[in-house]
DNA sequence: GCCGTAGGCGTACGGCGTACTCCTACAGCG
DNA sequence: CGCTGTAGGAGTACGCCGTACGCCTACGGC
């Protein structure tokens, strides 16, 4: 009986997601967001209670576009996480403006559990469980989540490298010498090797 | 010749701090820290250019807590890491509403290199070095990072297991079952056992 | 005693989230 | 056919926010 409604939650996020992608994190508003659909500010919240449940929506979005379908079942479990994991990396670094988000509102996006969910499948088939799958899981989530937060809202541009470049020799030896060995390695190396430490870890 | 400065930027930090640990991060603001030492808004503008540079005090008065000396150098290298991952994770937990802010402005932060000056000499009596020990401090960076979030900005006391707990069982059967024997686990041990596993990674 | 800087306060602007009101358009019921 | 209830859409308004700007006062070293 009712008038059908004329956009979907997808919508608003897809715009919402648009205006991120343009003009950055700080842009993302009420108002902006209703300028990009063409209606006025207040009309956001006939499908949105309030910016907070906006911002879920672009989390939604940004983690929906990652598969979580469990990935080649023939390959041993190791190479499947790191597949999940990339995965996510992708997905995330497609808008990188969004980090920020994705972090303070993953656990209430559905797609993020599907992630979880396909995880610790993975882990399950490896023989990890109980306790230990437990941790496998927060420690894998941990990381994960960690890494890609600092390559993306880590120093902008090779700032940080020169911060730490600039720093007094005397009192942060390791730290200088490490920012010059540093240089050889992309952030693949970086994210993958970090993780296969991790799945080292979890072996046996 | 001039007249001196009243106040100093730690008074500023602390100030906010306080602001932070008693409202909540949401209650930060120019106007409220000034309230908070008693002055007029603008007044803060002599000491920090604007709330960027405010909430980078916040989070050097946060860090700078933390404990930055090598600690007991006869014990084992994965225990010494251990204790400056703890000291971390103490110290930003004294003031958890301030951990977004931890995360964003940690790569501006002193005290925050010299706790990874700290870990790189760890690494590096480990017999660690070159593009493995770069690998092995954004690994153990990233973990600790993402780690402390989860713990912290994760599911609001408990809310979190009880929407998995919520979930269908037969589209997320691994997550469910998980989420019964999460129970047992307690916050320390989901970090320090994370943190192990790294740890056997990057051992031998 | 003078000068220059810091202190301190008030005003003002533009943007934010959002509460509230008012009218219009339309889908299915009688 | 008309009634009704919900969605659409616009507009106004409030109380926050960060911060640009200006004005006078206080005071330490030359």
């Amino acid at each position: 009986m009712p008038r059908p409604r004329s956009l979907t939650q997808g919508q608003l996020a897809a715009a919402a997601v648009a205006v991120i992608d343009r003009d950055g994190l700080a842009a993302l508003s009420m108002r902006t967001v209703a300028k990009e659909l063409g209606m006025s500010p207040m009309g956001l919240y006939r499908y949105v209670a309030d910016r907070d449940e906006l911002e879920g929506l672009v989390v939604e979005h940004v983690l929906g576009s990652v598969d979580a379908t469990p990935p080649a079942a023939g390959a041993p479990w190791q190479e499947r996480i790191e597949i999940m994991a990339g995965r996510l990396r992708d997905g995330v670094a497609a808008h990188p403006e969004a980090v920020p988000l994705t972090v303070t509102h993953r656990h209430r996006s559905l797609a993020g559990l599907r992630w979880s969910e396909t995880v610790l499948g993975i882990l399950t088939e490896a023989g990890i469980d109980g306790g230990r799958r437990v941790v496998a899981l927060r420690a894998l989530h941990g990381y994960v989540t960690g890494a890609i937060q600092l390559e993306h809202l880590g120093p902008l541009a090779g700032e940080g490298t020169a911060v730490i470049a600039a720093l007094p020799e005397d009192r942060f030896p390791h730290l200088t010498e490490t920012a010059r060995s540093a240089g050889g390695i992309g952030p693949d190396e970086e994210f993958f090797g970090g993780l296969r430490l991790l799945l080292r870890g979890l072996g046996d």
